[in-house]
RNA sequence: CCUGCGCACCGCUCCGUCGCUCCCCGCUGCAAGGUGGGGGGAGGAAAGUCCGGGCAGCAUAGGGCACCGUGCUUCCUAACGGGAAGGGGCGCCGCCGGGAACGGCGGCGCCACGGAAAGUGCCACAGAAAGGGAGGUUGCCUGCAGGCCGAAAGGCCCUAGGCUGAAGUUUUGGCAAGGCCCGCCUUCGCCAAGGCUUCGGCGGGUAAAAGUGAAAAGGUGGGCCCGCCUUCGCGCGGGAUAGCGCGCUUCGGCGUGUGAAAGUAAGAGCCCACCAGCCCGGGUGGCGACAUCCGGGGCUUGGUAAACCCCACGGGCUGAAAGACCAAAUAGGCUGGGGAUCCCGACUUGUCGGGGUGAAGGGCGGCCCGCCCGGUCCCAGCGGGUAGGUCGAUCGAUCCCGAUGGCGACAUCGGGACCAGAUAAAUGACGGGGACCCCGCAUUGGACGUGUUCCGCAGCGGGGAACAGAACCCGGCUUACAGGUGCGCAGGACCU
């Protein structure tokens, strides 16, 4: 219980999940990306319809990975690892007052493991974020 | 025991940490949500989207044509192009019968399996010729005798056909030369006619033999002997044999009854018998596909319908992005009220009444066009409709167990269960263990067949774990698949 009341929850639910596809194309066509390595990120700053400081959605397109499985087994990796460094990435925003969102594609194909995508995403994020939102406090 | 093939079934499991989605309950919050607890959460193919159905909308008097699909029978089913049980055909293997063509039985495998005898088309390559179709090549046989007309050339009859060239040889006759016994003989000589042999061209015939092809017009065996004639012909008669029937059998046959045949130059595709197929009629068995038996025809009618076509049966079209509902902002529509402005009328000269307002009016300008000014406002309601959302949408031809009926597919009855429902799209990430399989290392136990054999227990190290992700739902089909289990078949090794 006092581990509960300390560290914050690494959860990702319905509502930090970029939805709509009007909103995804927005973001696909306007927004300012980066490439690292296989993955690529584009995102936005812009108004949010719910109280979150970022949506995120992932993409893996069919014409480089046929197979239903293996786009499943990406896309599952790349939220895993947008998971585990969201609370810092959330924080920041907050400090800012701004909302962002993200759409991480993969551009790959092959599958890469589960550390490679960690790595690789978490520092597009970094980079991203760097170059686009100002420093809070 | 090993290997291969076929069919059926299974399609790793557990723990920890951090997460996702749906449902239920408690607390909290106006609500959105938050939080605690409990529960459910990919497949045998979820795949391909190839069939069929439910469901939904649209269309629809009835019928026909067209188009598409299906195609042995009966049954199962909501339905099917699916399934079950049968029938038939084909192929391979084994056994049996027959002189041969071929027939019977058994096993395994395959088959979209209505009609090719309604018509049309096509049948590559090869081959002379490929479907109303012949005699082409090599080879073989044959070209003998005659009549009539005509001056002749030639024509006609008869005939399967009624030729011709070269060389050699020979016979007869004549000529020439020579000889002598003087009317005969001889010749490396010449001429004429004829015969024979060989070779070639041309015509006729074509069985055995040879070629091409998937297929050359179904196949096998045989067609003997004697006699007769106003009529010599697919004539008539007699006999024999084959064949067929019956009986016996030591299965080798024997006995007995019946009993074929026609041609030609030679032959045959002509004739006879049988085998196989086909067609027609009838009997028996079967719900039926069909089977079987008897009689007749005397036909041989090639293949292809996944070529057109014919016949029978079925099909309205579109699919969940179907369809139903709620519904913001903005723009526009309609209705009502108010404001502003213009026109007309009335008079009490600033009020009232009526009407218009994507126009009136004013300016530039001679006029039209054009441009500019002015104004195009505010509020409420209604309806269409977009974003977005809800339903459709997860209880159903459902699943499990049992009983009964049926050869079976399956059906009926009883009991029990609730088992994904996402929507840029959940079912995961990381770590660790346990089974399983493979390889290597050593270690042991057992079997007799004592081997470079086979089987098993535990150990250490390393590796592997397929095909594949629900998208309205269901029944099938097809395709993909590591490893494992069971059954069947085939082959091999060893033992008895």
């Amino acid at each position: 219980m006092v581990t509960r009341m300390n560290v914050p929850r690494l959860t990702f639910g319905k509502h930090e999940r970029l939805r709509g596809s009007l909103r995804i194309r927005e973001v696909a066509t306007t927004g300012t990306g980066l490439s690292e390595a296989p993955f690529r990120l584009i995102a936005k700053v812009m108004d949010l319809p719910e109280a979150t400081p970022l949506q995120v959605a992932f993409a893996v397109p069919k014409r480089h990975m046929p197979r239903a499985v293996d786009r499943n087994r990406m896309k599952r990796r790349m939220r895993e690892a947008f998971r585990l460094i969201k609370p810092a990435c959330a924080t920041r925003l907050r400090g800012a007052g701004t909302q962002v969102a993200f759409l991480f594609l993969y551009q790959g194909r092959d599958a890469v493991d589960f550390a490679t995508t960690s790595r690789k995403i978490s520092r597009a994020t970094d980079r991203w974020l760097e170059k686009h939102v100002a420093p809070g406090q």
